[in-house]
DNA sequence: AAAAACAGCAACCGCTGTCCG
DNA sequence: GCGGACAGCGGTTGCTGTTTT
């Protein structure tokens, strides 16, 4: 793609840490009009700042259904998991973590879990023990970085042992509805049914969604809820799938 | 008590993906 | 099909508070 202009005239905006008088400008417009074309809002609102920094500030820190303080122990496990599956995919991750924003994670992460992880011998890109040998370390973060995911649920748990595949993770936290339903696809009333990848962990529509490319994560089984990922406990297939 | 080193995290930067004229 | 506008993402920076020397 072509270099783009700024979004913002920068010698007419502030940088650097938002004053209390910013951040109720920004709640007070938010909540009057909305969220949404942050570009124009800045200005709207009375802000000299650029429109991506007040999304930022907005998403990362003013917004009500944020959770802060610390992260539990749950949430550690969680997002050590995710992480071994999605690698760096901090939004994908923080879709799974209601009250949680993707920088709160990443920056978590970056500071508490990599440690926590080397401290434990475990190596936090690959998530297997330091010592491997660089082969078998190689396995499935780079490939999930950006190859092919190209381990079957079985290959999986060998990778991730204490993987649970009957935790039970919230999907987007923008529906608060689908916490408590389960996710459904197809027919209602069916026993079994089959979602891609992508529309598994929250991000239907998406390019990766391959719900119409027969590349399936098989699902079966009782009709009770959805786990990890969304899924129910079943076959997983990721075989073929690209990540990006 | 002061300086240096370290840790935590808010915010910025640059890039990509998508939409639309 | 092309290119500009925009939203969003992930990596990085740099400020601030805390701990160590």
């Amino acid at each position: 793609m072509m270099g783009r202009s700024p979004c913002c005239e920068k010698a007419h905006t502030n940088k650097g840490a938002w004053t209390k008088e910013e951040d109720d400008r920004l709640i007070s417009y938010i909540r009057a009009h909305g969220e949404g074309c942050w570009r124009s809002l800045p200005k709207a609102a009375g802000l000299l700042r650029c429109g991506k920094s007040c999304r930022l500030r907005w998403i990362n820190y003013l917004r009500p259904d944020l959770k802060r303080g610390n992260f539990t122990e749950d949430e550690d496990e969680l997002i050590i998991k995710l992480h071994s599956l999605l690698g760096n995919k901090w939004s994908l991750i923080a879709g799974r973590l209601p009250g949680r924003t993707d920088n709160e994670i990443k920056n978590y992460w970056n500071t508490h879990i990599r440690r926590k992880l080397v401290s434990q011998g475990i190596d936090p890109t690959t998530h297997r023990p330091i010592n491997e040998p660089a082969a078998a370390a190689a396995a499935p973060q780079e490939e999930a970085v950006s190859k092919t995911i190209s381990f079957s649920q079985s290959e999986r748990i060998d990778k991730c042992p204490d993987l649970n595949l009957d935790l039970r993770i919230s999907p987007p936290s923008s529906s608060q509805q689908q916490n408590q339903e389960p996710l459904k696809t197809g027919t209602s009333s069916g026993s079994s049914s089959t979602l891609c990848f992508a529309c598994s962990i929250g991000i239907q529509n998406s390019k990766d969604c391959s719900c119409r490319d027969g590349i399936m994560i098989s699902v079966s089984g009782s009709s009770s809820g959805y786990d990890f990922l969304g899924l129910k406990a079943g076959v997983l297939d990721y075989r073929s799938l690209e990540m990006k």
